[in-house]
DNA sequence: TGCAGTATGGTACTTTAGTATGAGTGTTTT
DNA sequence: AAAACACTCATACTAAAGTACCATACTGCA
């Protein structure tokens, strides 16, 4: 996070400088304005890589959602889909069980079926796979 | 992946109005400057958002790599970091074994060590807990 | 009304995972 | 040399995970 923070202020002092330069180029000629514009849009492009990280650390570090697309296309029921959720959250079964309020062995019949959709023989493999076709 | 492409489409031809519109202003004194480089960099701000997108795209479909940094920080040997290589891969403990050339007992010890230093008691817990604190 | 899909749950069983403990073999450090 | 560490492996468990099959109940749709 201070890393982002500390890349944020180095492409903002370059950005600076770059149009402090462009307007000492305009009077001195000592830059085309073609490589001018280049570098400062290379800034910017820079600006929006790091904004993508930021928005890209919240979906990660706070809450899982699924991808509704890949769900309807992987024939994912509502119910679960909130059973893949709790398993990439690390839980057991019987946690599972506990936060949806049904049972143990309802979970097992759903956690087979997510299985089965995934092509996994795992969970850490649906995990996996899940990652892999954009599902989390 | 067709999305991004997309995206990267309609971006460019905006940009491209943009620099034609910036064009007309200049003669007609319809829009001010600011307003034009604003709008200009805002595109390459999404053009940065989407390359960022690529390159994540790349590290988390093809290899897994560990952030030494943090398996440093959290005492994982070697061996260890291997298997958990492994566990996020998906593999079973005894697949693990097979890929390293090494006994299923041997992996069951390392996986014990790897969750105990992660704080799980199963190895899907050990996977998001990995990702919470960056180690993957 | 009957069928399809979803959700629920149970039993019984097999397979993985995970723990605890002990032990042998190297390598590095003190 | 002895201690400390990493890696290896085995045995013997307990605990989860996963499969297969069956059954009930509810909802929406033809």
């Amino acid at each position: 996070m201070r890393k982002i923070a500390f890349r944020f202020g180095l492409l903002a002092i370059a950005l600076m400088l770059l149009v402090e330069l462009s307007k000492y180029s305009i009077t001195t000629h000592s830059f085309t304005n073609e490589i001018l514009a280049v570098a400062i849009a290379s800034m910017f492009i820079g600006f929006g890589v790091l904004i993508g990280k930021l928005l890209n650390r919240q979906s990660t570090d706070e809450q899982i959602i699924l991808n509704e697309t890949k769900a309807q296309e992987l024939e994912f029921s509502t119910r679960e889909s909130e059973v893949f959720l709790e398993i990439v959250k690390g839980k057991s079964n019987k946690e599972i069980g506990e936060s949806l309020f049904i049972s143990e062995s309802t979970v097992k019949t759903h956690v087979s079926n997510i299985l089965s959709k995934l092509d996994a023989k795992r969970r850490t493999e649906a995990i996996k796979k899940a990652q892999a076709v954009g599902l989390i």
